[in-house]
DNA sequence: CGCTTCACTTGACTTGTGTCAATGCGCACA
DNA sequence: TGTGCGCATTGACACAAGTCAAGTGAAGCG
């Protein structure tokens, strides 16, 4: 199953797909710029909620032709890209809430993998159409421009040549208020990735995630159990973060 | 002088400005999918040709007001941010023919600073008019999509934990790229930037960067004379660049 | 229930790059 | 034509993080 092959599992219950979407950027981002009626339900034409997508399934595949983007609905999308000696990049971690497929947009292809980390559930917005209808929509244009705009600082966590204690805070912070953003615990909560995928994320050895997190235990930062996650002192671990998430 | 207020230095030659702009991304952009004139002539009334900067003017500052892109005519511009401890980090240099001020749309304010290396000339485009003209021109719309698109994937080149010599590489080879897409030479070519600030953009020490430019011209590679530099060997550089710029 | 597997952890060692310090060198200015 | 300034270079050394290798422990499976 990719996001080619739509599933559409709330086909039968249009009421639904209201209340779905409110857990979708562009559809909360519609309802809370007080839109008619009218212009929200040509949005839901184009919205699909495919899925679910299990562990390990990809959404879509480097060099695939780009005809749509996704908000995730649930679970986590890991995205990455295999260098020419075969090793995995991973480009980032979208939590509900978050787009996937914009970096697409320019080459018309998908310029990434990107597969689930766990069950995942996304809603499919087709680009073009939602291009078109953003012509109608001035709202809807410029959060799209917003959200596109967004994705460009993004990189800032990966970019600065910071310290492997900076990075891992950063990440801890970023996953925390990400989740608090979306009504989660801020405090606690599950790591969807192996310490692998996060040592790749964050450019380090996976080894070096093991001791940092280990030292940010004895520290009493955080406590950690495996993939459980629990932050102690929001405070240090903030400092740390600070020059990466530069708020 | 900033990017707000406005010295249109060809407000009285209308007729040129057509030719100046087509060394704007957007306008060549619109030219080459071939609208109507009186499109084009839409588009002209947004445009505004701005400049001379001199050497160190800043064209916009971090959190001014964002309203407005721009394109780059001529000279180069560095933009940077500086963080708590007041370092610099150089976020990108903009060479003629590419836009700068992308990345402001999300929170309406300007996230960096940008300062001229050289004398610089821009082509400003009002976004809140640029971003209406593109409801009634889809073309331009896309054109815009395609833009952002494209800067979420520009980070490559500093977020991958490449080594000193790989990123070196593929900074040259990107700026000789770059170059050669606007007609200037590509193997020889002006260093526009110190070795500090190539330094600080690569997130290497300028130490670094000096070695590596040393060993590069004893292997052969380039030749180099203060900020004067001919690549005389293409092959082994983008080798060395070939997993940073993935093309 | 024991075996296998695989992710993770931990320790010992290596290394690329940063840091510090000294020197060189071109350029502006008097 | 000096003189000083700032950028660039070069060398010596330090250290953060990578690599290599061994060990642990939970989950899955026959």
């Amino acid at each position: 199953m990719s996001i080619h092959s739509i599933r559409n599992s709330a086909a039968a219950d249009d009421g639904d797909a209201l209340h779905f979407c409110s857990t979708c950027a562009f559809s909360s981002a519609c309802l809370s710029q007080g839109y008619d009626k009218s212009a929200l339900q040509e949005l839901h034409v184009l919205v699909e909620h495919i899925g679910p997508f299990r562990e390990n399934d990809h959404i879509f595949r480097e060099g695939d032709e780009f005809n749509a983007i996704a908000a995730v609905r649930s679970g986590t999308v890991k995205t990455y890209i295999v260098d020419s000696q075969g090793n995995e990049q991973v480009l980032g971690f979208f939590l509900p809430g978050e787009v996937i497929g914009l970096n697409a947009i320019h080459h018309a292809k998908y310029p990434c993998n990107a597969v689930a980390l766990d069950t995942v559930m996304l809603c499919r917005f087709s680009f073009p159409k939602m291009a078109l209808l953003a012509s109608k929509m001035p709202g809807l244009q410029a959060q799209l421009f917003r959200l596109l705009s967004q994705d460009i600082g993004k990189a800032a966590l990966l970019a600065g040549d910071y310290s492997a204690d900076q990075r891992m805070a950063a990440f801890l912070i970023s996953l925390s208020r990400r989740y608090a953003a979306r009504g989660f615990s801020a405090k606690r909560f599950h790591l969807t990735m192996s310490r692998t995928e996060m040592a790749n994320y964050l450019r380090l050895a996976p080894e070096t995630v093991s001791r940092v997190l280990r030292r940010f235990q004895t520290e009493g930062f955080i406590q950690v159990e495996r993939r459980e996650l629990e932050i102690t002192q929001v405070e240090p671990l903030q400092r740390l973060a600070e020059p990466v998430l530069r708020d």
